[in-house]
DNA sequence: TTGTAAGCGTTATCAC
DNA sequence: GTGATAACGCTTACAA
């Protein structure tokens, strides 16, 4: 390896060829301009050798394509992102694009400024799981001409292609679960108020008590956040009631952990004292004190869904034009965080 | 907004000026070019009202530089890397820096070619957790005057700067807090075999034991991977044994869980039959059937830490002469899945 | 079957 | 104080 080679031209150099030939052998269009095979052996051989690396900054430059994807989420740390990032990362890499990972933790400005930095990458396209509360710049963004699929924290209204949980149908089912249990005084400990799987899963919940004729009590929706302190907090407060909920239903897996901390700290114990249901399974939820039944999401297919959709956005403009909005069927899983009462 | 601006020459013409000008008020070179106050004005206003972007791709292929830094690790869902994602992500963007996120998945295969991207996007520097067992390509890349940082995964022999915890010390104080709980018959499951972080926990591990008089018994140390599989497996091998240990120290958060899930399935009870200690504090960690026993590892601090001494590298070509190598202290947090026994 | 040259959107060098 | 222009590395009409 005596020559460094930095550039197509350089490797044209050493070859003795043009920079045309050598990029069209690069980029596979050998036939198509009935390349010499010789030359080609000696173009793939010698980018080899020489480990030639095609710069994707020119190229895209060039070609305005850059072979990256955008992500943006709330919270990497929290196992729900981090699993759907992880079958984002594969589908995308999978399909010959680069992603490129912003964490808004959940603040508004800062995903504001995470989608500029994505546009002024050039991105192809982005994904992005807002923090739900204000939509004006994704809109504006998509509307720009920006291929982009939202998922989790959609907004239906507003004509975005999205992909989600069918979160009212959760929320359904592990409350009517709840009451076909015996529980009628059902707490519900919400993640952030105006995002869509909150309002959505708060909606299956009072329309799970509506339909069994339970009277709906509003200070037994309480909370305002996905975090693992709200769980707690909004635990202690509802439990330092004269009437207690015999039930709690968590709108996230860290809320249901809070939902826990809490429990302990009062020396009360699931399910024996608390029934408990939490949104988001986990690998640890089956290993709980007491193991956990919860509401499943299919992350892997929201992710690989949400990149496939996306591709076709970027590989067929016309594509635009449908707008794909797709729900994804829950499941619940069953152990022991819910005790039968009479 | 009626016209759209795509360019900074769309931006030029539009203010009627030249382009020179305008890129000069945009990077903040106004005062020194002694641009006129009211145009400086003009220009910063034009680009707020027509939403200029500037594209990073001319920008970065004129100046050889993107703002953007590469992350490799070996599992994203494990949410030790995560967190040490987020720090990571958190730590680049107010340095004003993009991450391109790759997802190994403990292939080696895959990691050859995530550095081949992150090298074609021209990223301006590498964090990477090796898969661990192969670092030709990463010494390569490193060589190439790329500037790079090992986290976690390293090889101190061969003169990479990395940032680890001290995988010794941890091992080590497991063991030992094992052999002060009575314990003489500790196996020990093991992550990825030729990984640093296996053999220096292994390396503590035998140390204790020796410290303490207490012969060696290859046949206690098994296993070959960080994942729950593995735990699970290897705890079902240990436990069909006619003398089986009376503890386990598990090299990983995962591998803790199928121990859990192995003792769970044969009926045995933590700490009554199987006492465990395990690498990696994790949220749910106090909130397990036992809660457990952990060594804590700095996450934030190491994903910080990366970034600085990334940006130092990158920022100055001389500091490359010093190489780096950062070892962090781990934490041992006592709960109640070790037993004392007599 | 191969080569020449323009252009992608920026910044930096030189000129005015 | 401001502007014209070359250059970054690549792809692709257009030539030959």
């Amino acid at each position: 390896m005596a020559k460094v080679v930095n550039d197509i031209r350089d490797l044209a150099g050493v070859l003795g060829l043009s920079i045309t030939t050598v990029s069209r052998v690069l980029n596979g269009k050998a036939k198509k301009y009935r390349i010499r095979a010789e030359t080609q052996q000696r173009v793939m051989q010698a980018a080899k050798e020489y480990n030639y690396v095609p710069n994707k900054l020119a190229r895209g430059l060039k070609l305005s394509r850059t072979d990256t994807l955008g992500l943006i989420i709330p919270d990497i740390s929290n196992p729900f992102f981090a699993d759907i990032a992880q079958s984002i990362e594969k589908e995308a890499r999978s399909n010959g694009y680069s992603l490129i990972l912003g964490d808004s933790g959940e603040d508004q400005m800062v995903e504001k400024e995470l989608i500029r930095l994505l546009l002024s990458h050039k991105v192809d396209g982005i994904i992005i799981a807002p923090v739900g509360t204000d939509y004006k710049q994704i809109i504006q963004t998509y509307n720009s001409g920006m291929p982009l699929v939202v998922i989790d924290r959609c907004f239906p209204e507003i004509g975005l292609p999205f992909i989600t949980s069918d979160n009212y149908q959760g929320g359904y089912d592990a409350v009517n679960y709840l009451i076909s249990m015996g529980h009628r005084k059902i707490a519900c400990i919400q993640g952030i108020l105006k995002s869509r799987p909150t309002t959505e899963r708060v909606r299956g919940y009072k329309e799970a008590l509506c339909n069994s004729g339970i009277p709906l009590d509003d200070n037994l929706i309480v909370g305002d956040n996905y975090n693992t302190e709200n769980g707690y907090k909004q635990t202690r407060i509802l439990f330092s009631m004269e009437d207690p909920p015999t039930a709690i239903f968590a709108l996230s897996n860290l809320i249901g952990l809070g939902v826990i901390k809490a429990a302990e700290e009062m020396g009360l114990n699931i399910p024996e004292n608390i029934s408990l249901i939490s949104f988001d399974e986990q690998p640890y939820s089956a290993f709980l004190g007491t193991p956990m039944t919860t509401i499943d999401q299919k992350k892997n297919e929201m992710g690989q869904l949400a990149v496939d959709v996306l591709l076709k956005y970027i590989g067929n403009k016309e594509y635009r034009k449908k707008v794909i909005n797709m729900t994804l069927k829950t499941n619940l899983i069953i152990r022991d965080s819910v005790k039968r009462i009479v």
